[in-house]
Order: structure tokens, then sequence, then C-alpha cells
DNA sequence: CCACTTCTGCGAATCTTTCGCAATTAGTAA
DNA sequence: TTACTAATTGCGAAAGATTCGCAGAAGTGG
């Protein structure tokens, strides 16, 4: 776990803080920054939030980690090298299932194709209805 | 121009404000309830923000309304006949396009037969870069 | 016109995220 | 090891967005 290693080689200073947050990230899989913070502080009990959020950002910029946005307000984080899926957010029971980004191959080769847009489905949620609520 | 039945139809009471916010979001396409509240304000300078927010929700609960999430924060909101395409929001520009929601019709099939799953490819936008900023 | 219930306006309260600033700390080179 | 510089942290305040409680106003059906 070289961890001293990845942030430094991307030109970031090396603070308990920050590596905390780091794998706090990785550790939760999906977190909101207050989560992260929650978890942070079961061994760093007097970290700020505004550490927090300074430093997803820091992370993101840098590519360690990524935020999806679920729906409601909040934004949620993911450690970079976990986000191989996209998430399905049921608007009745408010789940959040996941599926391989493989099922949007070809939406997303036809927004290339027809807009030139290069997609990222896993920024954004896939809204809908789960399969449980469907039925009922 | 029968406003007055489509409203009280949906059970609600005719008031100046609702028919206000209704009519501000049918014309503006694409518009936060802070947008809706300034257009509104412009016959109706007295407006409440509450009252906007409460009416957008209420319309939204009838189906007259619906709202999107395009990034950032707030949510925009949409008059229920327009929204028959979706949303490529560019992460790099900011900017917003619009593409029939044919194309994501197999991207749909394809979660609705894996995961029973039914999506609504409206509400989320759907993220990534524009051609404009791909060339760049 | 009356009584009843829903709406509106207003201000305060919440929640989330961002900022400014001063003190602290990591990284670097002598 | 020591000193120096720039990045980072903690803290409190600020900003933006949305929700709530309440009292008064207004629409609705009879």
């Amino acid at each position: 776990m070289a961890n001293q290693h990845e942030l430094r080689d991307k030109g970031l200073r090396l603070t308990p803080q920050r590596e905390l947050v780091l794998s706090a990230v990785r550790e939760l899989g999906h977190a909101t920054p207050e989560e992260v913070a929650e978890k942070v502080r079961q061994t760093h009990p007097g970290i700020n939030l505004s550490t927090v959020y300074r430093n997803l950002e820091t992370l993101e910029n840098v590519g360690l980690v990524q935020h999806t946005h679920l729906g409601h307000g909040g934004a949620t984080y993911h450690a970079a090298e976990e986000l191989t899926h996209l998430h399905l957010v049921c608007g009745k029971c408010g789940s959040v299932g996941d599926a391989p980004i493989d099922v949007a191959a070809n939406f997303v080769q036809n927004l290339a194709d027809d807009y030139g847009f290069k997609t990222d489905v896993t920024h954004f949620a896939v809204y809908g209805t789960c399969a449980a609520c469907v039925d009922k």
C-alpha cells in the first residue's frame, strides 16, 4: 500500500487528513462529503468538514476520486478505480442499484456518432423505477 | 386555452400565482425555480419565492411539470408535454444540448430486459463532453 | 352570502458548500 | 538539523437553495 507515493506522485502533499479522506472514500464505496467526514472522525476526531470538502476536490482534480449525482442535493464520491458501473436510482423506493457500463455501450456510441458527444455514463445516475417497485 | 380546466380537473384551486407559474414554465422551456419566479414577477411583482417552490411541487405532483437534474445544485423544471428529449450537459463548457429520446431506446430496453428497471431518461442529464469541446 | 379549506406572503430555520484568515505543517535545500 | 516557502488546516462567517410555521387572504361549493 504505497499510499504515500500515489499522492506525492500527483504533486500533492502527504497530510494525515488527505490520506484519511482518500481511504475513507475507498472503504465506503459511495459516500457524501458528510459521510466521509464521519468516517474519518472515527480515527481523527478533529477533522474539519471544510477540509474534507477541499480534499475531495483536490483528489478529484488529480483523478483519484470522482463524484456522481445520485439525485436530491448532494454529490456522492467514489474512488476512481471503482467507477466501473453506473447507478440505477429508483424514484419510488430510493434504492441505488448498479449495472455494468457495458449496458450503455450502444447508447454511448449513438451519441458519439450522431452528436460527437463523448458521454461519461457514470457521472449522473440513471433514474427510473426498480424491478421491485414496478411489480407493485 | 382552457387553463382553468386543466388545473381544476386535477383538483387544484385556480389561483393567479399558480397559473402564472405554470405558464412561466411553459414559456421558458428549461427553468430553475429562481428563473420562474423572475419571469412571473414581470406581471405579478409581489409573488413570493416560497409560493413558486410550492407550486412547482404541486404541479409536479399532478403531472403538469417535471424537474430534471442538469448538474451543479439546482433542479430545472419543464412542462410535462415538452419532455420529449434528453439533455446533453458538457462538463467543459457547461452547454446543454438536446437529443431525441430515441437515441436511448436501446439502452432503456437493455435495462428493462436485464434488470427489470424502467428508465426515465429525461430525469437526469447525460453528462460528458460536447463536440465543440472534444475538438479542442 | 357563508363556511370551509386551500393558498399566499413573510420571516425564520435548515442544510450544504464555499471563503477568508491566521496558525500550522510538509517538503526542500543548505 | 535548521530555516524557509508554499501548501494545508481549523474555524467561523457567508452565501445559496429549499423548507417550514403561521396568520391572514382568497377560491370553492352550497
